[in-house]
DNA sequence: ATTGGCACTCGGGGGAATCGAGTGCCAATG
DNA sequence: CATTGGCACTCGATTCCCCCGAGTGCCAAT
């Protein structure tokens, strides 16, 4: 009983803080939410809350804050809320008349920092290795050329490569001729061999080698590791929860995306849909004092998306937002 | 003489106030400013500067600050000042080893928002208009079709369309083969006509239509209009200029891209080299605290870049960064 | 046109006093 | 043993007040 009162204590203050930003007391506590206990007891929970390190006293005279510590306990004993009908219509309508995959990204985006009020994360959807369908090499300028790959995946893929002026026109028909003959069908794997084996009947001279580094860059790489966010504004806004010096560091993380990737790579390890981290439990300066929610999406839940906001943050209403996104936008990608 | 001191003295004010972020007095700008008068002297000045609206006093016993109007004076009557060698080194060597188009935007924008400390804006660099060197329709899934346009400008466009599935692969390969070789070598103002007559050809069904326009939407549309940015954590930074409530609405305005571009394209129409548009100048309730200043880049000068700060922003150095990049920027595009 | 002098204004800083929300502890109770 | 009412205590925030000083406008003198 008294371990079961003292989570609810522990919900009551989150819910509290979260609400009005303000440390919450044992009578406004025991005054709102319905308890139905005096507020001694209440302290007496408190005191024992805070001895488990999951709330502090900000000054000797205010009321509790949760600590990450708390915050963390408070999400892992949440029940998974659904999202409410209204919200769950706009994701729909926002996202059905999408036109292409870019589109699609960057409306969920905007749809997900809409509905968390947060900063909405979206890393781009893996790629699906596919084999590839086409490659074209199309001259431009004097000495340069330019690689356009085509995989069955619908992706299209680019890179320029020098050719140095010694290639004359037909030599060069009969060179992106041989290329695409050579790549079609094939698997990413077996591509660079292929291409290897083809360089070396052209007798190695370096163009051949820079086609072939070009088309296996372009079949492997692409816009797997790229991250893409929206509601920035949100890190500003009255109330949103953000001190007026965190807002740049946060900012600063946004833009190094490199930083917020091995974050979401982490996060895509812990198993299950939707994940928290929070506060410190980021690793990262610029993030103490704030909580990333995210949940995988697309096919084998490769690639990440989630809402970025001050710990401080409504997790409830936050992780539903974005288990819907997820749930909305994995249909989405998984159907093309 | 005294309409020119009235000047120097509007100067030392934009100077003191920008360093200080104070207003700035009477007493303090005869010490320090070598003038050669006395505050008494300045004193006039000031009083008819405020008159002019120029200056104004936040409060009855404070020096002045600079109005936009007074701004605008200042920047008017600057001799365009040079950039000091340590920066147009690093311009150099960080952007030489860009190694494509995107990697160039890319690397200048950051580097833009490190030499000013400011917002760096970049729009992308406008197409040429090259005529179409190869269209490629590759089908994907069961009832898409992929479509690739390649411009003899280096441009890759793609965009996807609905087949339907009265389509059969020999048909198939015949309207790839078809719609390459009736666009191929067009300039892009004749593509449209070409490909209509073309799905006249074909009796009209859905799917020709749909082709068409993807192409056709492929060739003229593109990267034209989309901007990136860098240094959003400049807003924040502590001195950087801006009020706590005024970067929300700032971060908004650079994800509504739209608003951006109307003003970047605004800016390009003013002729002259690096232009500058002050608070209220920009027309934009979101910026009216903010400064835009802004140069021209590339071909034909159709593309802008910039930075973006508060109005109590260092208009020279600004100015300085903004123009050394352009040139530099130009030259790399222009190359190309 | 410039300058020194002078009275005036008023924002900001630095206490001191006060208020009140919130706490910990303890004894009483069911 | 958990719960509760009572009570003394703490201390951040608010308010008030006062004073300082930077800055001003105006005026008479040069």
């Amino acid at each position: 009983m008294t371990e079961e009162r003292r989570q609810a204590v522990l919900r009551a203050i989150v819910d509290g803080y979260v609400a009005t930003s303000e440390p919450v007391g044992s009578k406004a506590l025991a005054a709102q939410s319905a308890l139905g206990v005096s507020p001694a007891t209440i302290r007496n929970d408190m005191a024992m809350l805070e001895e488990e390190g999951l709330i502090v006293q900000p000054h000797t005279s205010a009321g509790r804050i949760p600590t990450d510590k708390g915050y963390r306990s408070f999400v892992d004993h949440l029940a998974a809320s659904a999202l409410g009908e209204p919200h769950k219509r706009a994701i729909t309508t926002f996202l059905s008349d999408a036109v292409d995959l870019n589109d699609v990204v960057e409306r969920s985006v905007r749809l997900l920092s809409q509905l968390t009020r947060q900063v909405a994360v979206i890393q781009y959807p893996a790629p699906r290795e596919g084999a590839v369908r086409r490659v074209e090499v199309v001259r431009v300028g004097h000495e340069r050329a330019l690689v356009v790959v085509v995989s069955a995946d619908a992706r299209v893929e680019q890179r320029t490569v020098a050719l140095g002026n010694d290639v004359n026109d037909e030599e060069f028909e009969r060179i992106a001729r041989e290329v695409n003959e050579a790549a079609t069908g094939l698997a990413p794997a077996a591509v660079d061999g292929a291409l290897r084996a083809w360089a070396r009947r052209q007798g190695q001279p370096e163009w051949a080698d820079g086609v072939a580094s070009a088309v296996a860059s372009a079949v492997h790489g692409g816009t797997i590791d790229r991250v893409v966010f929206a509601g920035t504004s949100n890190l500003a806004r009255v109330g949103g929860g953000f001190e007026a010096d965190a807002i740049g560091p946060v900012l600063d993380a946004l833009e190094e995306q490199v930083v917020l990737l091995r974050l979401l790579h982490e996060m895509a390890g812990d198993a299950s849909e939707v994940t928290v981290r929070i506060g410190s439990e980021t690793h990262l300066e610029s993030l103490s004092r704030a909580s990333v929610v995210a949940a995988p999406y697309g096919r084998d839940s490769a690639s990440l998306l989630g809402a970025l906001g001050p710990t401080r943050m409504d997790y409830p209403g936050t992780m539903a937002a974005v288990r819907a996104v997820a749930r909305y936008l994995s249909r989405i990608v998984e159907a093309q």
